[in-house]
DNA sequence: TTCATTTTATGAACAGTGTTCAGTAAGTTT
DNA sequence: AAACTTACTGAACACTGTTCATAAAATGAA
């Protein structure tokens, strides 16, 4: 039947219109700014539209936190291009923690909010980050012996934490209390991931 | 005068009650069900009432914040009893981790809200939190060249990092990419943070 | 005590939020 | 052409933080 082809086709295109505004908006006027009426004013909709295509806000923020997922997946693939898997290991570090510097919205979405997760119902599941977080333990399997770990998880969970660390503290203004002018604190957080890798190698 | 002494007890008597409920509420409620008309609702007063001991609720949630932040202090030099530097920078680390696990809404207002940092007017100030990061700034003087890292501000931020990094990507839901047991996640959180000391120790 | 002034508290309103739903208009099938 | 289905929306609901004119109470001066 071609007709409930080509309408499932639109109601495919009316999501990606959507979650487009969305996304776009985050990243311009940023996440607090961005209200449903915001994203219907600007795709020349009705509110209650958005409704018809996603059950609530925090269905729609999880699906724009998969597109977000996308773009730091092709990050790391553009930006960790070393054959060595230390070397490697390292380039995705920088490659995650740039990320966060460059979108700082998108990584609020993507490791901070709790809206979005609100839409993951399994309770061991969340399928965005999966090819972002096998990425990095990919990595870390290769690495086999050369690392000061015995359990690669460990290992993972310690790499993820360290830049997850440095980038919500600074993205949420924390790093604040060490006083250091703004030019400098870049710096340190690209000096303190390069000091954990240090320690980590053996 | 002593009726302008007393009407200065009363005012700080006042903003005590609304900070005091305030907090009650988010520990047992949660931040995001407490609003200014349930605290008003609370202690019996109308919401326009709390806008004359409070510029706003930014303002509230900082004020908050900083009783937070006592708690932790507290808790500091409640469980960091040993003489040895390096033992007392292990029991700092678990004390932080552990406040996390105990009291994940103040947390999430200490750490990771962005609304209480809006009532910090001045760019690189955090009064808050100064006592807490000096305790575990002066630690890490103490352990002198027994740490892996030249710089001790290095040092500060990575233990923090690594803290702050494990805590909120546990309290934000995000460890379930690691598709854990739940029984497990406290034990590799606390493994985690344990690999991390023994690295940073020469 | 009486009157004027200052302090303290509030009800009602404003502009915003996410969300629902009856009603309308357009598209599709018979 | 009529019946049915799908797509869309205006208006409303219950909530949010915040402001402000108004009222009540406390204080100071006569």
């Amino acid at each position: 039947m071609g007709i409930t082809d080509r309408k499932e086709r639109e109601k495919q295109e009316m999501r990606k219109l959507i979650i487009d505004a969305a996304m776009e908006m985050f990243i311009k006027e940023g996440f607090e700014r961005t209200s449903i009426r915001n994203i219907a004013d600007k795709i020349e909709y009705s509110p209650a539209t958005i409704y018809l295509y996603y059950k609530d806000k925090d269905e729609l923020l999880y699906e724009v936190q998969g597109q977000a997922f996308l773009e730091l997946y092709n990050a790391f693939v553009k930006e960790v291009t070393a054959t060595d898997p230390l070397e490697r290991l390292e380039q995705l570090l920088f490659s995650y923690i740039n990320f966060g510097f460059e979108h700082p919205d998108l990584y609020d979405l993507m490791f901070i909010l709790r809206a979005p997760m609100k839409a993951v119902d399994d309770e061991n599941d969340w399928p965005n980050c999966d090819e972002a977080y096998n990425y990095l333990a990919d990595i870390i399997d290769k690495c086999g012996d050369q690392l000061r770990f015995d359990n690669p998880q460990i290992a993972a969970l310690s790499i993820w934490s360290i830049g997850h660390g440095l980038i919500s503290l600074y993205i949420r203004e924390r790093i604040k209390v060490m006083q250091l002018p703004d030019d400098q604190i870049r710096n340190i957080i690209i000096a303190t991931a390069k000091e954990h890798l240090r320690l980590m190698k053996k």
